[in-house]
Order: C-alpha cells, then structure tokens, then sequence
DNA sequence: CCCTACTCTGTACGTCATACGCAATTATTA
DNA sequence: TAATAATTGCGTATGACGTACAGAGTAGGG
C-alpha cells in the first residue's frame, strides 16, 4: 500500500480525526479558496506566501502547518479551481465528451492563471479525477478497452488544453511581450514580416493568403470546433473498428 | 506595419549592422545556449540571471542589454532548444506527420525543462515555426483549407505537449510531491486507495481492474501511437470528406 | 496535574530580478 | 584630427520572496 503524500492526504480529508494541541484554526480548504480568490483578482503572480496568509488573516509561516511549499499550495489550487463536471443525462458518448471538452476549455480561459501553472504530478485531486471518471464512464458503451478510453480522456483534455493557451495568448495577453503582440491579426503581420518564403514556403504562403489577418467571419469557436470533431471522429473511426 | 518586440528581433537577427559605442562582447545565441546547458544539466530552476552571466563570464546586469528580462530569455530558449524538423522526403502526409509527431514529443522528453515553460505567446520563434511550416507543407496535398492545416498541426503539437507530460509526470518525477510519487505503478496504488466506488464508479472500476498496475508488456511507446493514430484517423476522416 | 504533541508567530537568511548611474569605448560629425 | 553622441559592461542597491529555526502558547492523554 503507497503512503500517501501529506497534502493528497489532506486535499481527500484523511486526517486523523483526534489530535493534540491547540485547534487548527484554518483549514486547506480555507486557504486553498484564499489562495484562489487572490489568483483571480490579481493573477497568479500575486499568490505569494504572505500575500495569502494576509488574507486569511494569519502570519506566512503558519501556512506550512497545512502545505509543505507553494508548489503544493498550487497543486491544490489546481484541482480546487475546477467545477464539477457536467451532468452526462441521457447523452450519447459523443455529444456528451463534445460539452465535456468544451467546459473543460471553458474553465481554463475563465481562469487563465490555470495555464501558468504546469502539471508536474498525474491529476490526483477530487475534482480533476472526477472530470476524468465522466469521461470514462460516458465511453464505457463503446467497447474500448480501459487504456483506449483513458488515452481518448488524455487527448481530449490535451486538446482543451492547446486550444485555451492558443486562444489565450491570441486574445489579452498577460505578459509585456504578449501585450505587445496582442491580437492574431498583429501575430499574423510579425509573421509576414519576419517569414523568409525560401526557407518558409507553406507557412509564408499561408500569412500572405490571409490567415490571421482578416478577421472576417472568424470566430474562435469555429476553429475549437473544428479541431474537436477531429478528435471525436478518431475516436469514432476506432470503436467502429473490429476489436483486436 | 506591426513593430517588432525587441528580443523577436533580435531571435531573427534584425538587428542595424553598424552602431556606435562599444562592440559587443556578446550575441543572443550565446547567451541562449549557456542558458540551455545550465537547464540541461541543472534543471530550469538553476536558470537564473547570476548563473547565466556567469556561465558566458559576464556581470549579471549586463545580460539586460540583451534580453529585456528574464522571461524574455525564457522565451528565446524555448525556440532555440528545437532541433531542425525532419525531412520531407517523399513521404505521404500520414507517416510524415506520424514521425515529425513523435519526434515533436520526443524533444520535450529529453528537455524535460521545456514542459515546464509556459508559453505566453504564440510562436514567433524561428525553430518552432520552421516545425509548423513542414507540417502545414505535408498537408498541402491534401485538399484542406489554411484554417484547417493549422489547426490540424496545432492538435498534433497538442498532443505530443500532453503525451510528454503525463509520461514524463508518471516517469522520473521533478518535483518533490512528484518523486513521492514516482511511478504508474505507485500513481495506480494511490488511486485505488483514495478513490471511493460511489463517485468515482468508472475510475475506480478501472484501477480495480488493473489498469496501471500490472505493468506487463505494457509500453508507453504503445500509448503514444494509440493517441496518434486516433488524431490521423481524425484528420483523415477530414480529408475523405466532401469539401464544404 | 504534568507531559507531550501541535499550532502560530517573529526573526533571520539567502536568493533573485532588476532599477540606476558611471566609466569605458567606438562611430559619426565638425 | 578633435568633439560629440550613442552604447556597452559593471557595481551597487533595493525590495520581494520562500522558507529554516526557535520559542511561546494551547489542548488532549496519562
């Protein structure tokens, strides 16, 4: 049995219940939400140690009674940071993992601090591993094997994830660099202008045809969709083939 | 005509041949590559203004006439880490990609630091973009419109972006928490410990069942393909299909 | 009632990014 | 050739940050 590390222990409220000395007087939880709020309003740059321990009204070293660094404060946030997944009704696998990808997109762009923060750990948190329980439930019609289902949950959060940071970085950048490249429409004359044809042919061609640069009937959405029902039709291709 | 943000041009070398003062004791590249041979060997952690100037014998400041800021350094290793795309040849589009996917992947492996280097702003670099052309170039063939290619190439740099992760997350693990946790096979046990059947039906069905346990036979390499040939499959289903 | 484990706090240290100003150096202009 | 202007490299300084450490107070177990 593998000893759980202290903070997966207490982001699954696997304390010992009685314990000694003088009453907690916060929680993960507590912190976690402070944590968060803090991120929102003012961007990740902002969660420092004392700026959260100001918050909740404590001194910055009491806050490794309940973490062991930041690093794992931002673990925790997170997972904290994610809604419940969608409710799966009655959908049909493909409609439903269409909406999950969506809010799973969804929630990265109303929280960009999120795509600052990299993953160094597999998801272990409540909320994360229930978004990738619906994704496999909703599969388990489709007579794919267990590794198949939990690789098309991969790819599908993947794509979530590439399209909220394209999107993103596209749209109101955060940094100074981005704030100065703001806008596809600017990203596409830096790439015109800097693009040699000889060693650039495709991409340069692409940039003098228009792409990025009139904006004209383009929308966002299109292009997420576009790549999403890629992905869905792979899957598709894969249950309608024989099993192997 | 957009202006160039100053470390973009000097990535592509736009810089006026002849100025005043004192000639340069240094260039961009040489302060990229001692920065990469510190990342490669120390970890990004060790990337620090001091420890670059040091490395290339100058005083930390005087790296600032360089780069504007150390996120801008971030920003220009991020490109100059990529090797050169592989060849066309006279591949058809699907092995190409297959390879140029894979190979995507498999330089985020071997500079780990890589993954943990958000990027703010769409490519600009001269590296990354030379990899986006080959790609759009293979795809030339195939009857897509430009939005298409792009955002066919953009699910693929997904993809390996994920693939590296989790198999590098579920590999030898950076961080602390993630050394705790080092191994599917120990991620598995964890899992299985935590995750309550009522909840979590369909995950921990599947960790119950083994999955990521029983490591036998089992490849990473196996995975990869399976997601890959699931976003080709996509892609060819595109392709095959009447042109809107 | 004392001991022991645990919580919170204040202080302190080392590191880091970087703002500022000065001296040295070179191309341009007079 | 001499003066000017631009630009580089460097030393110093500053404020913020993560966190190690030690002590004081608190509550449950014996």
């Amino acid at each position: 049995m593998a000893e759980l590390p202290p903070v997966v222990a207490r982001m699954w409220d696997r304390e010992p219940t009685t314990r000694r000395g003088p009453r907690p007087r916060l929680d993960l939880a507590t912190i976690t939400t402070a944590a968060i709020e803090i991120a929102d309003a003012e961007g990740l740059a902002a969660v420092s140690m004392s700026n959260v321990a100001a918050q909740v009204g404590v001194a910055p070293m009491a806050l490794y009674r309940y973490v062991g660094s930041k690093d794992e404060l931002l673990t925790v946030m997170a997972d904290s940071a994610v809604p419940p997944p969608p409710e799966r009704g009655n959908l049909p696998w493909r409609p439903y993992l269409a909406t999950w990808t969506r809010l799973t997109r969804d929630v990265l762009l109303s929280r960009p601090w999120l795509l600052e923060l990299r993953p160094s750990t597999p998801p272990m948190g409540p909320r994360r591993l229930l978004w990738l329980d619906r994704a496999l439930d909703a599969l388990s019609d489709t007579g794919l094997d267990d590794g198949q289902r939990f690789h098309a949950a991969t790819v599908l959060t993947g794509y979530a994830l590439t399209d909220a940071t394209l999107t993103h970085s596209l749209g109101a950048g955060g940094t100074e660099l981005a704030a100065r490249a703001k806008g596809a429409t600017e990203y596409g004359e830096i790439l015109t202008e800097v693009l040699d044809p000889a060693t650039y042919p495709a991409l340069s061609a692409m940039m003098r045809a228009g792409l990025l640069r009139d904006s004209t009937g383009w929308t966002e959405d299109a292009d997420f969709q576009f790549g999403l029902n890629l992905l869905l039709d792979g899957i598709e291709a894969l249950i309608s083939r024989p099993a192997r």
